[in-house]
RNA sequence: GUGGUUGUAGCUCAGUUGGUUAGAGCGCCUGAUUGUGGUUCAGGAGGUCGUCGGUUCGAGACCGAUCUUCCACCCCA
């Protein structure tokens, strides 16, 4: 076979072992947090019936799907005409599998078939990787990690105020306070869309609008008036979007214009919940022009963004009153937010924000001059491990300065030596790396010096 | 999916209008130091110039395709 240089498909990444410790961390940080709010975790397949995936996510979300060929003769259930006819029409005789999008329509199917073994309300969380055919960017990738917790088979706005505070005590967690959480409803956006004289066509109004903060009001308003919004009304919706002050008195705002609904009314229950937590800190913008794009959410939705790091997005989420509705469970509402590990490691890692040392090194190293040194050390190994400390030989009997020099590059901070003097007395030369200074020591006199400094 | 951008040693990058044998810093290896890393000194290895094709007497440089990177759309974590 002929050799060839090795390469990633775009948009993958390999993760070494530092940035493997670092990932380790964030999850570790979010996984915590959802198991104190009493969440319990499943997984799904890296795969799924396509019929599964698609028409879930609009036909944008339908394109950045990564299809799965059939296996063996991927062509025995097309003919030619099928593919004169186009892909449209070849897909599905050639592809019956997709790579999960999200972990939210995979966690509705799951609903769905294990309705009959689930208590409801059900507290799931779930992190696993997801893929989208997307054009990579910086903090664009086609494979990454959500950490998703949702719950469903409630329409409890408790639920959205409890997320609510699970993601700040996440970012607290995690030392990061650059970031604004933004808060809407889908039904506020719908009247919006509706009193500008749009109804029927409160999607691209939604689209338009999330675009605000991107390419200004004066675009916005020009592409609305293109869609057929009416002008005076228009310029009542844009005014509603800058209004500034307490988020219960841009409640009462926006009533004025659209008047009370269902919008209003959650949100003034929601904000009403959030008083009841007693913790004043929660920094909370309501943004009447947040939209954000998943075609399912009807409810509050959420959306947290890293003000300090250009990379958008970092976290997500919303209420979906049907979306198993889809899969025939009818009246199942949920609520959900996703954590997007990828781009909370590059804010991490852009405000320097990783704890020190995170990744894992052995406490000693043990060294040796030859076979019988190496062979008495395989004892020391067993009790070094047995008292709780992390401990390694070199697997080799090389020169003295590899070896230190294997433990000075894992950042080991003792070296234990074994040489035919050592192993006579039953001491051993302990040699702290950091400050250089070493002593004979036995066994067990080594194993309480090593735990002193843990 | 549309438009643009990037690719030279393990890493960060030089490389003149196309012209002998493609360089530097850092890292790596060896030795000074045959029982000791991180400092110092001396030496050394390492490149199909992303890949394939074309133009040319001659291509790292020019042209085309392709892969990859980053960016703007689109959309999103």
């Amino acid at each position: 076979m002929a050799t060839s240089k090795p390469s990633l498909p775009k948009g993958t990444r390999d993760f070494g072992p530092e940035q493997s410790a670092k990932r380790s961390y964030i999850i570790e940080t979010i996984k915590n947090n959802f198991i104190k709010y009493g969440f319990s975790q499943i997984e799904t397949p890296a795969m799924e019936q396509l019929s599964v995936l698609t028409g879930k996510y609009g036909d944008e979300g339908d394109q950045l799907l990564f299809k799965i060929m059939n296996s063996g003769d991927y062509l025995k259930k097309s003919d030619s005409t099928d593919f004169e006819k186009g892909s449209a029409h070849l897909l599905p005789k050639i592809s019956e599998k997709g790579l999960k999008y999200d972990l939210t329509v995979p966690f509705a199917r799951f609903v769905v078939m294990n309705q009959n073994d689930i208590t409801f309300p059900f507290k799931r969380f779930q992190i696993q990787p997801v893929w989208r055919a997307d054009r990579p960017q910086k903090g664009r990738y086609r494979e990454f990690y959500q950490c998703d917790a949702d719950i469903v088979g409630t329409d409890s706005l408790v639920n959205e105020a409890e997320l609510t505070q699970l993601i700040h005590d996440v970012y607290n967690d995690l030392g990061y306070k650059g970031f604004v959480l933004k808060i809407n409803h889908r039904e506020i956006l719908m009247e919006l869309a509706r009193y500008a004289g749009l109804a029927g066509k409160e999607m691209p109004f939604c689209v338009i609008i999330d675009k605000l903060d991107k390419v200004g009001q004066e675009k916005v308003i020009e592409e609305l008036l293109a869609i057929g919004a009416n002008q005076e009304k228009l310029a009542d919706v844009i005014n509603s979007f800058s209004t500034e002050g307490e988020n219960t008195l841009k409640v009462e705002m926006i009533e004025k214009v659209i008047g009370s609904n269902r919008g209003t009314k959650e949100l003034t229950e929601y904000f009403d919940f959030l008083q009841s937590y007693g913790t004043e800190n929660l920094q909370i913008e309501l943004d009447f022009s947040l939209a954000r794009g998943l075609s399912y959410y009807t409810g509050i939705i959420f959306e947290v963004k890293a003000t300090d790091v250009q990379i958008g997005s970092i976290t997500g989420g919303g209420r979906y009153d049907n979306l198993t509705g889809v899969f025939g469970l009818q009246g199942t509402s949920g609520v959900g937010i996703s954590f997007g590990l990828d781009r909370i490691y590059d804010v991490l890692e852009e405000k320097g924000l990783f704890p020190p040392s995170l990744t894992q090194s052995s406490d000693v190293l043990i060294t040796h001059f030859d076979e019988e040194c190496m062979k008495h050390g395989l004892g020391l190994l067993k009790q070094l491990r047995a008292a709780g400390i992390r401990a390694e030989m070199f697997p080799e009997s090389v020169k003295m300065k590899k070896q230190f020099n294997y433990a000075d590059k894992k950042e080991i901070p003792y070296v234990l030596v074994i040489g035919s003097e050592e192993i006579k007395r039953g001491e051993y030369s302990l040699k702290n790396m950091k400050d250089g200074s070493q002593e004979m020591l036995s066994i067990e006199r080594i194993i309480e010096s090593i735990t002193d400094q843990k």
